[in-house]
DNA sequence: CGCTGGGTTGATCGCACTCAACCCGCGTGG
DNA sequence: CCACGCGGGTTGAGTGCGATCAACCCAGCG
């Protein structure tokens, strides 16, 4: 019996390079094409996931914790992020759907993963996930491919905080945004900001008021066009050459 | 026959918890340990290595090329490091004995890898090690976890770069170092600096002339102890407090 | 109506960058 | 033998980018 789950991209789920939300029954076909898992042994799956619908601000995971589950996101975005003892604030990754939350986890969580807005998510315990890996070596090796992809998005990260100007910043996230709506089926060039200036600022390593006057300077460059609502609107050869970093100062 | 290998750290080889370097037929019993590897098909997988000996300054990788290879580290270190237009570069990660090359690649390096004086490695042909992974699940979720792992250090690492002041991004450093060389089996306090201030300076964010300048003040604070080479001993407390960020302006 | 969260803009400050000089050890060659 | 260049490192003086502090705007909401 199918439920009344609500995606908030339906595209997501029908390209096969993405491991989406496998929760309850009615994505069966999607795990089989996705997680080589033989449609037989769907019912394996099915009866260890529990869905959750969590409203804004409410955390599936928490930095220090005991890893005990394994998450995916099915709609909506988590913002996963790390805390210094004075309260200073890095976020390390914005999850969307298709998403996991826990690929960088051992024992304990390294982040606490808070949702921006409301989600939906599907829960596994870790140890049946593990064993389910053990069983279907399809999802384990999808699931390689994608600590890959999450590592190489932090390894670009890096060079963002490590190297690059404010500006150059902005405007990376900004092309790395439309990107991610592209591979989720989302139009690509007028993107939509799912998360506040606080949290840009803080997965830029910047401070809100820098993000800000990034922002307008952009504008009134004409390289974005600030919509309404968190829309933004990008002119993208521009914006690539700040963001690649061509020796931009300008 | 066993050959003559000469590793930096023979003790890193008994750790169960790491995949070490499977050169050749003299590591036999550690694949068997480690990669969940049968004793028997050990043949399969010596036949497909190729045992290299670099000298400094040499590249495994380069950023942008097609990623046709797959490299385990055997003794010396590496530097991956990221490249912006203009010249600007950023470290992503340091790479010791035990470490592979290429965990975060898809079709081509996303970062350039460079040896920091002379290194060993074992070298697979990237589709034939694919297939080893397909015959041999443990050794997928043995490199699962190092995935794990690495991305973990990332996180660790934006962290870092994003939010922590110079002084607590190298006590942080050297903190690492030293959790590595433990990992190795080396001693972990007087730590032995494998790489260049310059390297350093590309791994923080930070210019050379910052990191040198934060070393001396850690010095004359008494927090660490310059030593000749490029040792340094550790006064791990207080470094510890530094280097967590426990709001420290001292 | 006031309050709050999110965002923008202005003025000033400070940390790390930049530019520069200098030291040291090492290898090379006149 | 010394001169020289070079890579690696340290130290000093001045600058600038982004942080900090502060004021303000706006929309939503009880």
């Amino acid at each position: 019996m199918p439920h009344n789950l609500s995606f908030d991209t339906p595209e997501a789920l029908t390209t096969a390079s993405r491991l989406v939300s496998p929760c309850g029954q009615c994505e069966a076909r999607h795990l089989s094409v996705c997680m080589g898992v033989e449609e037989d042994c769907l019912d394996q799956l099915a009866c260890v996931i529990t869905t959750l619908r969590l409203p804004s601000h409410a955390a599936l995971a928490r930095e220090g914790e005991n890893a005990g589950h394994f998450f995916n996101i099915t709609s909506g975005a988590v913002k996963l992020y790390k805390l210094l003892p004075d309260g200073r604030q890095q976020i390390v990754g914005f999850l969307f759907p298709g998403d996991f939350v826990g690929l960088a986890v051992r024992d304990t969580y390294a982040y606490t993963a808070e949702t921006i807005g409301p989600v939906m998510a599907c829960r596994f315990e870790r140890r049946t996930f593990e064993r389910l890996l053990e069983r279907f070596p399809g999802m384990a090796s999808c699931l390689r491919e994608r600590a890959s992809d999450e590592l190489a998005i932090a390894q670009e990260q890096m060079l963002s905080l490590g190297r690059k100007s404010a500006k150059e910043r902005v405007a990376s996230f900004l092309l790395q945004l439309s990107q991610r709506a592209a591979r989720l089926g989302l139009p690509s060039n007028p993107i939509t900001l799912p998360m506040t200036r606080t949290d840009i600022a803080d997965y830029l390593g910047l401070t809100i008021e820098a993000v800000s006057r990034t922002m307008t300077q952009l504008k009134t460059s004409r390289i974005i066009t600030l919509g309404t609502g968190h829309m933004v609107t990008l002119h993208r050869e521009r914006l690539t050459e700040i963001g690649e970093g061509w020796g931009g100062c300008s």
